[in-house]
DNA sequence: TGCCAGTTGGACCAAATGGACAAATGCGGC
DNA sequence: GCCGCATTTGTCCATTTGGTCCAACTGGCA
């Protein structure tokens, strides 16, 4: 909303001017900005392909420092919570420079969580119905929590994102997750109509595991608050896996109780 | 909406000058706004009890409200995404009235999250070590997965203020918490040592209730993406309390497995 | 060496936002 | 009807922040 308040005080004092807006002449696009060829990977030009490609390599690494700075910080802080400088305070950039490979804010945003949705897809792919589940399932469980464990930050912001509705992902979600998922539900289907299984529906199981592992990391505080360690303690972390699988896997019930 | 651009407007005709912000001189507190009497439960002064007891009462209605309205903001946008202006809006009230019933945005957002975690913890507390544990433990997964149905946005604050931190609970977490936990792992362990439960830790068996029944909540987006429906389902609620149940209590192995 | 596309940083701006302030309005008791 | 306090509102301001603009620089190439 307007509200001019700012500029109409700076606007009476002296020294100000404005910068009146020049006509924009010339329209000095300053060529092409990393932000902006998408697709076009760029005309030849001149540059031999070697200059290009170390360029090119140059720029994803950069990319990378930016990519990596943006995760740490909106996993803890969100996208409202953290501020460009910040980002690029962090990546070791001025302002100005990361505004130069990625267009905006949300584009970077963007760009995190995409990278994001890979990492925490990867371990899922793994099944198939060939595999014995007990281990196929412990597998997996011990997987996600090394995930928790050392990219607490990545799993931290997909959740962060999930609250707020996936505004971003609503569309990668209904399509790439779904159909992962649905695929992996048939896998944990053939294993129950084998007998190999208990019934149970397969999408509650799968929540279940990303449930239960991711839970050491996005509510890291909490545990650790509670039980005073994380799963950087070596014998904290074993204990964890074996635990969430016993659970998972066995019940809580003493076979008495069964 | 306040939104001041016709004060802007007005502030560059002549009559403005500027407030000149004079002398703060008599620092004309205006008696005790109810964000500022926490404990002073108020000087009887000259009013009526009655009347007394009425304000006080609408106070507590009035707070209500806002509370109601900035924890439906909080828990999807997080503080930072979150202005005065939209809970104002939203709960029906002017932003500087708001302010006079919190000192301030963040005094607005603890206040949240203290109500949240009493009806967070709410339902752990009934386990005691004379219950049936399949009984006390199915029991509160129902629960919890009734507050996820029912208060999912308290459950996302809570989540989301978790991850980043929990800054603002770090106390709480330390004292409260702790304390219910380890005193409900005693019951558990009670159960273990006869025989009613198989030995399993305390702390990843809570963490596991905690995480397989907040998922539904915390990550509702995910869960209607994935399957189509949510726990307003009625149908999909008891599947998912079964599920949910059945795994943590049995596992997931079929007999013949096990 | 000089050129130039590609890069980088700094000054600057407009919008948004938290919140200070003071004037206004309501209201119970005298 | 008047007083004094509680409540409510409109106005204004300082700060933060996303983003623009431009001047300056760099490294490869003719």
């Amino acid at each position: 909303m307007p509200k001019t308040s700012g500029g109409a005080v700076k606007a009476t004092n002296a020294k100000t001017a404005k910068t009146a807006k020049t006509a924009k002449a010339v329209k000095s696009t300053p060529a092409t900005k990393p932000s902006q060829r998408g697709q076009a990977l760029r005309t030849p030009g001149v540059r031999s392909v070697a200059a290009v490609n170390r360029r090119l390599r140059q720029i994803e690494d950069k990319r990378s420092v930016i990519l990596a700075a943006a995760l740490g910080l909106f996993s803890r802080f969100g996208l409202h919570g953290t501020s460009v400088d910040q980002v690029a305070a962090r990546a070791d950039v001025s302002k100005s420079n990361l505004l130069y490979y990625f267009a905006n804010k949300e584009e970077l945003y963007v760009s995190v969580l995409r990278e994001l949705l890979a990492v925490w897809l990867e371990p899922l792919r793994g099944f198939s119905a060939e595999q014995d589940p007990r281990e196929a399932i412990g597998h997996y469980i011990r997987r996600k929590l090394v995930i928790s464990r050392d990219q607490p930050d990545a799993s931290r912001l997909f959740c962060l994102e999930m609250i707020q509705g996936a505004p971003l992902l609503r569309d990668e979600l209904g399509r790439e997750l779904r159909d992962l998922v649905d695929r992996k539900s048939d896998v944990i289907r053939e294993w129950v109509a084998a007998g190999k299984l208990a019934p149970v529906d397969p999408h509650h199981l799968i929540f279940a595991l990303w449930a239960t592992t991711q839970h050491y990391a996005d509510f890291g505080v909490q545990v650790q608050a509670i039980t005073g360690r994380t799963l950087d303690d070596p014998a904290f972390f074993e204990e964890t896996v074996e635990n969430v699988q016993r659970i998972v896997l066995q019940g809580i019930l003493s076979a008495a109780n069964n």
